[in-house]
DNA sequence: GAGTGGTCTAGACCACAGA
DNA sequence: CTGTGGTCTAGACCACTCT
């Protein structure tokens, strides 16, 4: 027990170590990319330990809050290229080699009141509005992915088709550096589906062809959905991947 | 360092604490369901202390490999039809609700040489036999999944049709039980294919349909692929699950 | 009460990065 | 060289389970 923690209560300490580290930066007082303090500066000033700050700090880079650098420190995990295409993006060519999307256009954003099912995906107001971005992203020189992203417009205020077309493929480095919300986890939803009038003609393919509609809500550090994102796929030559542990 | 792990070397010694319980594990010295010795217990027998165990074991929990119980012990995990289920059967309805098979028949079991694909997916030698098992699995009591299942016929000796029919459902529990065989981890490719006329007569729908295709490979604990799995899903009403942290 | 894993501490030493 | 995280130890006490 400790100072700051207070009276008797059945939390671990290093849980409560935990959840402020993870408190101070969800409200951005650390920033992505920054370094936090020493596991001893931290336990000092908390009154807890080096090796219970350590517990924490371990917990927190076991979910990728953190990244662990022997001999710099620990820092906010942020969002490389990188990381956003080999953490979020799970297609892959069918000889198993990660499959890059190659190109992206915008041919739509427009913001609008949200409908039923976004209200419930990004747990809004009843009548919040969204914005809403089409695009088409190909992969190896070709149209393989018909996207719609819908967003809160409360947090991307000034988003618009030429922001999007500067920053062409990863959204969620945008998200991070232009609006201070960094994507931490998504639950996909995956359907098999024939393609519509639309999609055909944006594919280039024949209506009713297969699609991969993948479906995802991406939350913050904090649990806050802040991205409902329906993407149709080609997969001809592609798959997408899951590894079960 | 001691006497067991031997001279200088540069592997912390919880990693060789931790495969050498991997070892015992995998080697069926300790099997799934049992209980393994106590932390300081294992300290003892290896000459580490029982925190160098301790994070070997959180490791190994980690994984999945075993599972710790408070005031019981740490238990070589098995598969249990929830844990089967739960942890490997990723479809759900679009209420979000776990959907569950309940039911298969298994239309076919043969022996045969492995193709080129069987060969490169489970790793085996050029002349190698498997057992192919074709079933169709119902959900809420309509066919949902046609199914096809390769495994090596080397370690299933006398699997065959009725012993699959009175076991319905969770294979992996057949693996383990009878055949001492643990899934522990698989590889999932998804892709978006129009029904065959097999496959839609199977599950009642026109050829052409979009159908799911999950094609899965499972591993043992200690690496060897011991599963190649093809499933077509029809996704009305349903879909997959992948959450990504 | 005895035995298990879970938390927490304090301190020693190692490995790595960078000035 | 200093500061960081990484490993390892020894020991105390807590929480849970079972007898």
């Amino acid at each position: 027990m400790n100072e700051l923690f207070g009276q008797r209560n059945h939390t671990p300490l290093y849980v409560e170590v935990r959840d402020t580290v993870l408190g101070r930066i969800s409200t951005g007082a650390w920033k992505p990319g920054e370094m936090l303090p020493s596991e001893s500066a931290i336990g000092q000033e908390l009154g807890v330990s080096q090796g219970t700050v350590r517990k924490a700090l371990d917990d927190l880079a076991a979910q990728n809050v953190v990244v662990r650098r022997q001999g710099k420190g620990t820092f906010v995990a942020e969002h490389t290229a990188e990381r956003a295409l080999f953490h979020f993006f799970h297609i892959e060519t069918n000889a198993n080699t990660r499959a890059l999307p190659t190109n992206s256009q915008v041919y739509s954003c427009r913001r609008r009141k949200a409908d039923k099912t976004e209200i419930d995906a990004l747990k809004l107001d009843r009548d919040a509005r969204i914005v809403e971005i089409k695009r088409v992203r190909e992969m190896a020189g070709e149209p393989a992915i018909s996207e719609t992203v819908i967003v809160p417009a409360a947090l991307f205020a000034d988003i618009d088709k030429r922001t999007l077309n500067d920053v062409p493929n990863e959204l969620y480095q945008l998200y991070e550096q232009k609006y201070g919300i960094t994507v931490h986890r998504a639950v996909e939803r995956v359907r098999a589906v024939g393609a519509s009038d639309i999609d055909a003609k944006l594919l280039g393919k024949k209506p009713g062809t297969p699609l991969l509609e993948i479906e995802r809500i991406a939350e913050t550090v904090d649990g806050r959905p802040v991205e409902l994102r329906v993407s149709r796929c080609l997969t001809e030559g592609r798959h997408y991947v899951s590894t079960i542990v």
